[in-house]
DNA sequence: CCCGCCGCTGAAATGGATTTCATCCAGTTC
DNA sequence: GAACTGGATGAAATCCATTTCAGCGGCGGG
């Protein structure tokens, strides 16, 4: 490897000099020069490790999100990107695949390579720790989904409301049995809209609401967990003629499932929160709840950026606002 | 910050033992019982970049792909994922955006930081450069799309004789006006994608052939380029009657731009290369060159996990089939 | 009883870049 | 001409974990 001994050798310099040629120091142009020459024909780069370990900083943050193959992260993860460009840091992806231990071992590399920042989608709101990453100072943002308990800053859409607006609307279509397939338990996202639905209920006071929860599954946020959940609710004695699906995967699966029985939206009201990938291509068109994953990620870039920068001011949490986008797969229980 | 000397003062030894309890050294027991009472006690985590500044490798591997959106590159990162979870590494995922620009960076960070390994699907064959990762010794796999000429291993799919098959069926379905949407130039995979293609056409010897690339047109890759590079071909005084698309993305605009001209498949045939994300809901069915996204990924790790290991076996060139999936909308150009 | 070996331990060197501190020198200022 | 300022420079300390090496004590073999 090519260190800058070798270099300020080569130059005849001290390495103390090639740093500050590197890092903005005072040195004299014709020794920038040299330097320079003498980098460039060694072909140089600096290791930055050793950089980072002297420095206590680096300049590369993580984003680590539960599920790659979802394209609402792989759209909050652009928004991310995008705000990181701006600046000199580098973003690295970290898929954690909803499992608390896979997103611990990531929560380790980051902290073990003192990366500059983390963004975290958590797994789980009680088994993600963030308490050794907040403990050593390091900038954390939680995005989407709430972490339990840590301090950090927090950007996520207002779940809550949103499911109460989409269980409503379902209810003014004309639907009355509405069921709801919801996320894991654990999952701050999954307890916000399954409550928000709940909350749409209770304020019908008719047959909607009295059903309890029996027509409420919990699943996995993806596909398969919402076609067996679809399944499971089509298979009851007085199967819903509704559901309000808490993410855009497990919609895909429980449009599968109500296929393969042939009923399709609008004879059964189907509600996505979070638009379906590649929506244009999906008849019925289906309304949803649109969600700003860009921005989301974006939001909480920014956040980090400002706390990697040192900026000292109370915790924050953004909340952005979520759009009902009414299309034609909750048109009404009235065949047609 | 907690170091593995302040761990060494609490447990009354010297920081050498303490590195022997957590790397696997001869120490005493009871030693070991009170180095690792101390290390939790204090929430000690090693500082992975002295680690790897001293020992000269880390435990992270990088890949790097060209579309983070893309459902095929996110598969292939699942591969990448489980076939590295199974060893001790870590995975970080660098979105190089199709820009060489940032691919660069990636490549420096991950040089920089000593990774090791890498694992790149390339954004250009000329502009991508493996040279300085490979000069240092650090283990790389092309995945998907060849680098230009570095000495790498590689993974990829048999793009040319895929892309031959995908357009003799198109002819044998009855079409005649047979285009062809690919990506980028410089980009393997649109290169070889398009050769198929026109051998197929040369191998018809009859009107289509004569056609030239008259129906032939370059894209990026992504839905906006599929879109627009379909509108452009139906805005020919002789339309083509089918398209050959030569990624997921693209079939997608193709198809908005189908769609808005009243036209559907399989009145104009329309086959992708790469399985169109979930495509159950896709209606009509789409007819599309199968990729074994995942096992693309699986194997470029394993390959990858292989080099790490320190095999000096030769470089290797694995290529893997595509299949065939005949489904509705090549059914022919007839009404019906 | 002595030698040699082995297991355990800590002091010190190591990896590569940054940064402090002291030094040197040229240019000012009184 | 003495004192001072400030820019440029290199030697050496620093970041933290790993690893070599030498030393120590105990044990088995001769």
């Amino acid at each position: 490897m090519v260190t800058i001994q070798d270099v300020a050798r080569a130059a005849g310099v001290s390495p103390a000099t090639v740093s500050r040629v590197f890092n903005g120091g005072n040195v004299t142009p014709e020794r920038v020069l040299s330097v320079q020459q003498a980098a460039a024909a060694l072909g140089f780069a600096p290791n930055r490790l050793a950089r980072s370990l002297r420095t206590q900083r680096s300049s590369v943050i993580a984003l680590i999100i539960p599920d790659i193959e979802n394209p609402f992260f792989t759209s909050l993860a652009r928004g991310v990107e995008d705000a990181a460009q701006r600046t000199s840091l580098s973003v690295v992806l970290c898929n954690s695949d909803e499992d608390t231990d896979k997103e611990r071992r990531y929560l380790e590399v980051a902290l073990g390579e003192q990366m500059a920042g983390v963004i975290v989608a958590a797994a789980s709101q009680d088994e993600t720790d963030l308490g050794p990453l907040v403990a050593r100072g390091v900038p954390v943002v939680a995005v989407d989904r709430r972490p339990g308990d840590a301090e950090v800053d927090a950007v996520s859409v207002d779940d809550r409301h949103g499911g109460e607006v989409a269980t409503r609307h379902l209810l003014r279509a004309g639907y009355r049995r509405i069921a709801c397939i919801t996320g894991p338990e654990g999952a701050s996202t999954s307890e916000e809209r399954l409550a928000g639905y709940r909350a749409a209920l209770r304020g019908a006071r008719d047959e909607a609401a009295t059903a309890g929860d029996i027509y409420v599954r919990h699943a996995d946020f993806r596909v398969e967990g919402g076609r067996s959940a679809m399944r499971d609710l089509l298979a009851m004695p007085e199967p819903p003629d509704a559901v309000f699906v808490a993410n855009n995967l497990m919609t895909i699966g429980a449009l599968d499932a109500l296929e393969e029985v042939g009923r399709t939206p609008p004879g059964v009201g189907v509600l996505s929160f979070g638009d379906v990938p590649w929506a244009s291509l999906v008849r019925p068109s289906l309304t949803a709840v649109e969600l700003p994953s860009y921005d989301l990620g974006r939001t909480a870039a920014e956040l980090l950026l400002q706390r990697i920068d040192g900026t000292t001011s109370p915790l924050q949490t953004v909340v952005l606002r979520t759009k009902l986008q009414v299309r034609e797969s909750t048109a009404g229980p009235v065949e047609g």
